[in-house]
RNA sequence: CGGGGUGUAGCUCAGCUUGGUAGAGCGCUUGCUUCGGGAGCAAGAGGCCGCAGGUUCGAAUCCUGUCACCCCGACCA
């Protein structure tokens, strides 16, 4: 026995009592608002609820609080607490919603609850579901306690109420990477995979995982930017590499322009500032100065504002106002690698952040006919990069009026097709008239004595073709790097846990890195890493599967006395390892690289072809988009159709109506597609040619 | 901008409803065993519990304020 804990010295109630907090008003019944006296006797004792119920069971009437209304509460509360464990145990059972209504167990009211309530998000039950059942329980809790039924009776008096309630949800066995993944004791995963969840399970989630396990990137302490890893940049040097090298084949130079563009540069072409005044960084002062605080804050205000660059068309004009004077000084051919900076409110690593890595290429020709040529051939250029080097195959086509590019007249995309056959625009080419040579008057005197307004192009592509290689080629184990981009083609992990064959087997294998270093693929010598790492094998051999390195090499003293080496393609499984004479191997290298290029290159574009469709019916063209989930009429499935090839008359209210109701969009209108007359899918009104439909990024 | 949440060890999170010694798993360090493969055992290091006030003998826990972040919607490809 001990002191009772409430204010017993005091005469008077205790402040909490008159805020009327929500939570102690309703739980008292309602009483607690008002101010009382306390009637008790100082060091009698009997029942409180404001002591420490967990270390005593003595209640003090010292306090003013009504003891027996709130001794009801109690009993009533410890009622609901029952309840609740009991619900608890069978949660426990049921793991993840998601899984549950897939494995198509029977339904309880408990998991009829939290399917409906994840369901709430279709395709995202990737923002809801993920990996912890506790993530899960928050995102839960809003719908959860609408249903009455087993609503806390103080629901919504505190912070986090749902979330503190006693059906405290276990992690699931299904649902935690470490017990799916750990020694599959007794509840025998199906099958391991390196990467959780699978892309069947949770898309979204296992995109994030991908980069996070490949070592690509990670999330920064700036919202929505992200720090390139090595392994990332790697990546994007290459990209940078062959593309640059492609430029310059076509006559293109490079050059860099500002950061920071003027504000009033931004006002000049009037479809441009709809299309990027929303996304702005807007520099306004140039230092700092101490606070009061000692805290610093901006000073030094600038007269005009300075953005920083969403895209550089205009400064880029205003520098090529004053270059260009004669029809001699054109064609003007440019290009920049720089970073912009469009800030979005949601973004995913690579696929859409705040600050980005991309190349613009701007040019300045004297006819309108040499504009769009140079329009197409950049998008040639960049649908050549993307089949041949990244082995992702695209459509090349024209955008609508609605995804055009602010300013342009015309703009062409490259669209691939993503494993949740979404579409991702990787590319862009804008032919953009002479609206922006009249913006930043880029004027030329033509060799007829005339003064002409030039004719612009510019084109780019960004840091998402990283995202883009990984969704197009990433399987469950991991990323998958084709061979032509790969920064590293082959590692070679050397078996020295035996100390007395260490050494020898490390020379072998830097000889063996030597004679490969002297082979050729794509254009340079082939990249070898010896990982010589003081790690266990199995985790070294993983962290390259999971960073895509097109072929593991595993020498031991055995390969040695064979002359041979254990290969492992990262096309194949990963126990899918053979041994091969040392020498031929040496040898067939740059074939092998190539052959694992041409396969991922075959079955990505299988898989497109896969899920493409032509399709000339409305309601086949809706079914596509929102297919439904067996056993539940209700529930749109999370992966649609794919893409859909079909007529469209052109009418934007109708292509607007259609991304509103289905959420697809036309993405492009294929330059390869042969004229062929038919009817819109929509509205049945005539159409020269299929279009490509579908969900995009 | 509207709505809903969350801040606890490097990471993922328990603990809070009912105030009383700061917890787990993974990761990290060391040792032994194991190892042609994502190891096992043992020991160890690591925490202004977001910040500031308040209540209390005592606050990670209750109250007030504040900051940051996340999710949904809106916007955007």
């Amino acid at each position: 026995m001990r002191p009772c804990a409430c204010a017993c010295t005091r005469w008077t109630c205790a402040p909490w009592a008159r805020t009327a907090s929500p939570r102690r008003s309703r739980a008292g019944g309602g009483a607690h608002g008002a101010r009382q006296r306390c009637h008790g006797t100082p060091g009698t004792w009997t029942d409180c609820t404001r002591c420490a119920r967990s270390a005593s069971a003595l209640r003090c009437s010292w306090c003013w609080c009504r003891a027996s209304v709130r001794a009801a509460s109690w009993r009533s509360w410890r009622a609901t607490w029952a309840r609740w464990s009991r619900a608890s145990a069978r949660i426990a059972t049921l793991g993840c919603s998601r899984r549950s209504s897939r494995s198509g167990a029977p339904s309880s009211p408990i998991r009829a609850r939290l399917t409906r309530c994840c369901a709430r998000w279709p395709s995202g039950a990737s923002s809801c579901c993920v990996r912890r059942a506790s993530v899960r329980r928050r995102c839960c809790g809003r719908r959860r306690r609408r249903s009455a039924s087993w609503s806390p009776p103080v629901a919504g008096a505190r912070r986090g109420a749902e979330s503190r309630a006693p059906p405290v949800y276990p992690v699931s066995p299904m649902s935690g990477n470490e017990q799916q993944q750990k020694k599959g004791g007794g509840n025998a995963p199906a099958a391991k995979t390196a990467i959780t969840p699978t892309r069947e399970e949770n898309y979204a989630e296992w995109y994030q995982q991908v980069v996070r396990s490949a070592d690509l990137a990670e999330n920064s302490p700036v919202r929505g930017c992200m720090v390139i890893k090595p392994w990332g940049y790697a990546l994007w040097e290459n990209v940078q590499r062959v593309l640059d090298g492609m430029f310059k084949a076509t006559g293109h130079k490079n050059a860099y322009f500002p950061l920071f563009i003027p504000l009033s540069f931004l006002e000049k072409e009037a479809a441009h500032v709809d299309g990027f005044a929303k996304e702005c960084a807007v520099v306004t002062h140039h230092r700092l100065k101490a606070g009061p605080d000692g805290k610093l804050i901006p000073d030094g205000e600038l007269d005009e504002p300075l953005i920083v660059r969403p895209t550089s068309e205009t400064i880029i004009g205003a520098t090529f106002a004053k270059w260009v004077q004669s029809y001699r000084d054109l064609p003007l051919l440019i290009n920049q690698w720089a970073n912009v900076v469009r800030w979005e409110m949601r973004t995913r690593l690579f696929l859409r952040t705040a600050e980005f890595l991309w190349q613009e290429g701007h040019t300045a020709h004297a006819t309108e006919a040499e504009a769009v040529e140079e329009t197409m051939k950049m998008l040639k250029v960049y649908a050549d990069f993307a089949e041949n080097w990244m082995a992702m195959p695209v459509f090349q086509g024209r955008k609508t009026d609605s995804e055009r590019f602010p300013g342009a007249v015309d703009t062409f995309c490259i669209e691939a097709m993503m494993q949740d056959r979404k579409a991702l625009q990787a590319g862009t080419s804008h032919f953009l008239g002479q609206n922006f040579a009249k913006a930043s008057e880029i004027q030329f005197l033509d060799a007829d004595g005339q003064q002409k307004f030039a004719w612009t192009t510019s084109w780019g592509v960004s840091t998402r073709l990283i995202g883009a290689m990984v969704m197009t080629h990433s399987d469950d184990d991991g990323l998958m790097v084709p061979p032509r981009l790969a920064p590293t083609h082959v590692v070679i992990l050397p078996v020295t846990h035996k100390p007395e064959t260490a050494q020898q087997v490390l020379d072998y294998c830097q000889k063996l890195a030597a004679d490969l270093r002297a082979q050729h693929f794509a254009g340079r010598a082939i990249e070898v890493e010896v990982d010589a790492r003081d790690m266990r094998g199995g985790d070294k051999m993983w962290q390259w599967v999971k960073k895509g390195v097109p072929v593991r090499i595993e020498v031991g003293p055995r390969d040695i006395e064979q002359g041979a080496v254990f290969m492992a393609r990262r096309d194949r499984s990963a126990k899918d390892k053979v041994a091969v004479p040392r020498d031929e191997f040496v040898k067939g290298a740059a074939a092998l690289l190539q052959e694992i290029q041409d396969g991922m290159f075959a079955r990505a574009k299988a898989f497109r072809e896969e899920h493409t469709k032509r399709i000339d019916t409305r309601a086949e063209f809706e079914a596509f988009f929102t297919p439904k989930r067996a056993g539940d009429e209700n529930q749109p499935s999370e992966i649609h159709g794919g893409f859909a090839l079909s007529h469209f008359c052109g009418d934007a209210v109708v292509e607007a109506d259609v991304k509103n109701r289905l959420g697809v969009t036309v993405r492009c209108i294929p330059l390869d597609g042969a004229d062929e007359p038919g009817t819109c899918v929509i509205t049945g009104r005539p159409s020269a040619r299929r279009v490509v439909w579908g969900k995009s990024y």
